[in-house]
RNA sequence: CGGGUAUUGGCGCAGCUUGGUAGCGCGCUCGGCUUGGGACCGAGAGGGCGCAGGUUCGAAUCCUGCAUACCCGACCA
């Protein structure tokens, strides 16, 4: 491959573009890599159409590698199949959908999990089909309610999907092993810094989750470390550990007039200093804050739900979300309605609605709040003698330095990353639906467990830019990189005849080459350009011609060495290899 | 979907308070000069100010409505 730059469509930025602000975004678009051409659509320029080319090549060869078949589904699809599986209203707004001319729905995929089972009930019969892998590559729409970070998060964005079929437990196992190794295998390669964390599956159902997240500030993603062990977890997927051992016996409970109180913080202030209960050490942790949200179910049914968390801690909406799926619930707040709930004075004791307790509140524990009366608290509602929560919820917020759930020694740590892949064992929610059967061994039916692995090949692509690149521009990793050399004309006297040259040399060897050849444009522009556009290697053919001399450039340390012209061709076509 | 900010040539911005028919830098074109770190000189092309109404002799500037984008939050792979 023989680019030339002074043919190339490509249009650097000298200034950073108004409405991009992740790296990614701002440095894609100066480099000339990619064009916004709709809200949450951006255009493939040649130099960014070529990394997303490489990007999928990896992929493409480790899912080869991991006994992948490929095919590819149209992207456009009929309503039936979705509304078979109830996606088509579970996804709700998220979904891209319209009418043909006759006034057929149709939607424009956001997976194709209903595809994929259908083919395969489609066309096996036997247990002797199996096991099978499917993948495609192909363009995904999502509705999304706020397109952000350029390629980050798309409402077009393209996806590869990958879908296991077997026909036990121990085959789905086995897949979801042999992709969770393919997947280290592809971002190792893609030069992606990242962290597989237990994940909860989402609208898709299903059981095992993990994410791949890469490491970024700008990641979407919150997950949690341990200092002491190697474990790893969305914060959507943490499980609170309860308090070990059993606290003794309180007192009875008792109610207090506490006027004006209605927050954590004006409750602990009062409760300090009337010595409430003849403490003057009281803090947040040791009440009880009851959050009521209304729970929204997807068959459109409304109901309230009490959830009891320390009052140090906030219910974070994302983990309760998670929990309540596929329902969603948001703060309540009619309390007008419903004299029953005195905002600001609840309390778990009598409670007329549902009732769920942070695992923290756990039976025995002794708590300071609400007694269900305007101005007034209770001290020592003991869970399980004053009240008995309907069940346990995973609603509290989750902070750093909050113990391991998993060794239990040592601290949790708070990070942020992009979601660059998602697997996990769907089992047998869409092959359920479609009743996708198969002929077993034993001459009776059996239908077969599904897994579900996906990359966002297009966010992967932003995912390397956040990782690699420096104040001056990207920094490509070699396995992805638009070009092996780039190979910079720096001025005249037969300069940019000798630097086509070297390139023909090269590319005749096979080394992808990037020749900046621009007549009239000056050494300087062409260094800045060459590290903005971020290839690792460069070639400057230039003052030292007349000696036979070029320079050899390393874009991530910035290294130079001068070496004869005629051994440089050599040099690189190692280097590649 | 809620809150905030913005929308003026390809890009980045000024002008709006105090209405008088649009300007700067970069980029682009032509000529000259220059050629190892985003040169210089000269001559040009290109927009009627997000859209739709309204006020006014006159609107980029004032008023009303709408749209779009970005940021924060909600939601989401």
């Amino acid at each position: 491959m023989l680019l030339r730059m002074s043919t190339l469509l490509l249009k650097t930025l000298r200034e950073e573009p108004a409405d991009a602000e992740v790296p990614s975004h701002r440095l894609l678009l100066r480099a000339g890599f990619i064009r916004r051409a709709a809200p949450g659509g951006y255009t493939w320029l040649p130099l960014g159409k070529l990394v997303l080319d490489r990007v999928t090549d990896v992929v493409r060869e480790e899912m080869a590698a991991a006994g992948g078949q490929e095919v590819s589904f149209p992207a456009l699809l009929p309503r039936e199949p979705y509304e078979t599986t109830g996606r088509w209203t579970e996804y709700g707004d998220d979904i891209f959908t319209l009418q043909d001319r006759r006034g057929a729905d149709h939607l424009l995929a956001p997976t194709h999990e209903e595809m994929f089972a259908l083919l395969v009930q489609d066309l096996t019969s036997s247990y002797r089909d199996f096991p099978l892998l499917l993948f495609q590559v192909q363009t995904k729409f999502r509705d999304e309610a706020r397109p952000r970070g350029g390629l980050l998060r798309g409402r077009e964005f393209l996806m590869k999907d990958a879908y296991s079929f077997d026909l036990s437990e121990a085959g789905l196992t086995e897949a979801y092993g042999r992709m969770r190794l393919a997947y280290q295998r592809i971002f190792e390669r893609l030069g992606l810094t990242h962290t597989i964390v237990s994940a909860v599956s989402g609208a898709m159902g299903g059981s095992a989750s993990e994410e791949f997240l890469a490491a970024a500030e700008v990641g979407e993603d919150t997950f949690v470390g341990c200092t002491a062990c190697d474990y790893a977890a969305n914060t959507e997927a943490v499980v609170t550990p309860a308090p070990a051992g059993l606290p003794a016996a309180a007192p009875d409970l008792e109610v207090h007039d506490t006027p004006d109180t209605p927050t954590i913080a004006s409750l602990v202030e009062f409760a300090n200093a009337r010595a409430l209960g003849g403490r003057t050490d009281w803090t947040a942790a040791d009440t009880l804050k009851n959050v009521v949200v209304t729970v929204h179910h997807p068959g459109g049914k409304d109901e309230l739900l009490a959830i009891g968390v320390p009052g140090d801690r906030e219910v974070d909406l994302k983990r309760l979300n998670a929990v309540l799926a596929p329902a969603t619930a948001t703060l309540f707040d009619d309390f007008e309605s419903r004299p029953d709930l005195v905002k600001g004075y609840i309390g778990p004791q009598g409670i007329k609605i549902r009732y769920r307790a942070d695992p923290r509140v756990a039976p025995g524990t002794a708590w300071l709040t609400g007694a269900n009366e305007p101005g007034r608290h209770a001290t020592n509602v003991v869970a399980g003698r004053d009240f008995t929560p309907d069940d346990t919820i995973e609603a509290a917020d989750v902070r750093a330095g909050d113990p391991c759930p998993s060794c239990g020694s040592g601290a949790l740590t708070i990070r942020r990353g992009i979601e660059i892949g998602h697997i996990f064992q769907l089992g047998r929610r869409y092959t359920d639906a479609f009743a996708v059967d198969v002929l077993g061994a034993d001459g009776k039916p059996v239908r077969p467990t599904m897994g579900c692995y996906g990359i966002g090949v297009s966010r992967a692509v932003a995912a390397i830019a956040e990782q690699h690149h420096d104040e001056r521009g990207l920094i490509w990793p070699a396995s992805v990189a638009p070009a092996d050399v780039h190979i910079v004309a720096a001025g005249r006297d037969g300069q940019v005849e000798a630097a086509l040259q070297l390139g023909a040399t090269l590319a005749r060897a096979g080394v992808r080459v990037l020749v900046d050849d621009r007549p009239n444009v000056s050494a300087g522009v062409k260094f800045t350009d060459a590290e903005l556009i971020g290839i690792p290697r460069s070639v400057v053919v230039g003052r030292r011609l007349a000696e036979g001399y070029a320079e050899l450039r390393d874009r991530r340390d910035g290294t130079r060495q001068e070496l004869p012209l005629v051994d440089i061709a050599g040099v690189i076509t190692t280097e590649v290899g």
